[in-house]
DNA sequence: TCATACTTGACTATCTTAATCATGTTTGTA
DNA sequence: TACAAACATGATTAAGATAGTCAAGTATGA
């Protein structure tokens, strides 16, 4: 599992969308793309993409035309960071060749659980948590 | 922490000098860069950079000359693969700028935890253990 | 009608990875 | 001593991914 700059910024639209759902109750203003960049210091045009690749994975809907935008599809407390890092098209790096020696194989298994303790932990880590964390100011909770 | 190919022809070339290691007791026969790459399917000139890196780094040792080769300079049971990936030279992801906002903040800390997890995983593995349970046939140890 | 804002597809620069090549040095052995 | 086996070193290259840009088009509210 990489973390490319898209899946980062991939993230904090997300966050930051998630974090306007909850404003306005009758959820009828969507966030420009302007108003994400600006916050966030992520080049526009590449923002568009990633939101494209975003709204085709069904994580977010756009509204076009003026007063247009983006606005989460779905609860925030029902994604996880590992979503978006698979929407964004994360490779698994475990596409390997069919192993050629039994030492091969078990090394080969070997990536597979480091990749796959590297998923769990984005896979616990729902967007609603994040922000809530973000609120109350505990960063750093990893360092107990 | 990122798998490539170089890393793990790296510990492929590790475990098999380490499974001969133990063969001669007077440690006296280093085992040649030809043998390794016929019987692991490495490109010869591209293992040859490898082990000069894990030289370098102090895990193997060459003997130059006629009947030369290499042989490891340290004990399997005191290697890990984490050992050897960072060797190598995988660089972590967290080579991040600092966080602009505290959501930056936040998402950092959630990849850098992702990235210790597999770490730990990998931290795990030594390469006396693959070799034992290579021995016994046992793959497939973390489906269980 | 006009400005705002999303849509789409193509395009480019830079970096990393994987791999190769050529040349040189060391050492055992006949 | 001559020779072949085997490591040492530095330069170089090809392919692919990543990050980011650009241009032309479409929808919609005011």
């Amino acid at each position: 599992m990489v973390i490319s700059a898209r899946v980062h910024y991939a993230c904090l639209a997300m966050l930051e969308l998630a974090m306007r759902s909850g404003e306005a109750s009758d959820d009828s203003s969507p966030v420009a793309i302007r108003e994400i960049t600006d916050r966030h210091n992520i080049p526009g045009p590449f923002l568009v993409q990633i939101l494209r690749t975003l709204r085709t994975a069904g994580w977010v809907q756009s509204v076009r035309g003026s007063q247009g935008g983006y606005r989460l599809s779905v609860d925030p407390a029902k994604i996880t960071l590992l979503d978006i890092a698979e929407a964004i098209g994360c490779q698994e790096s475990s596409a390997r060749a069919t192993p050629s020696t039994p030492l091969d194989e078990m090394l080969g298994e070997h990536w597979d659980e480091a990749a796959a303790a590297s998923r769990r932990v984005l896979g616990e880590a729902r967007l609603s948590d994040i922000l809530e964390r973000c609120r109350h100011g505990d960063a750093s909770m990893f360092y107990i």
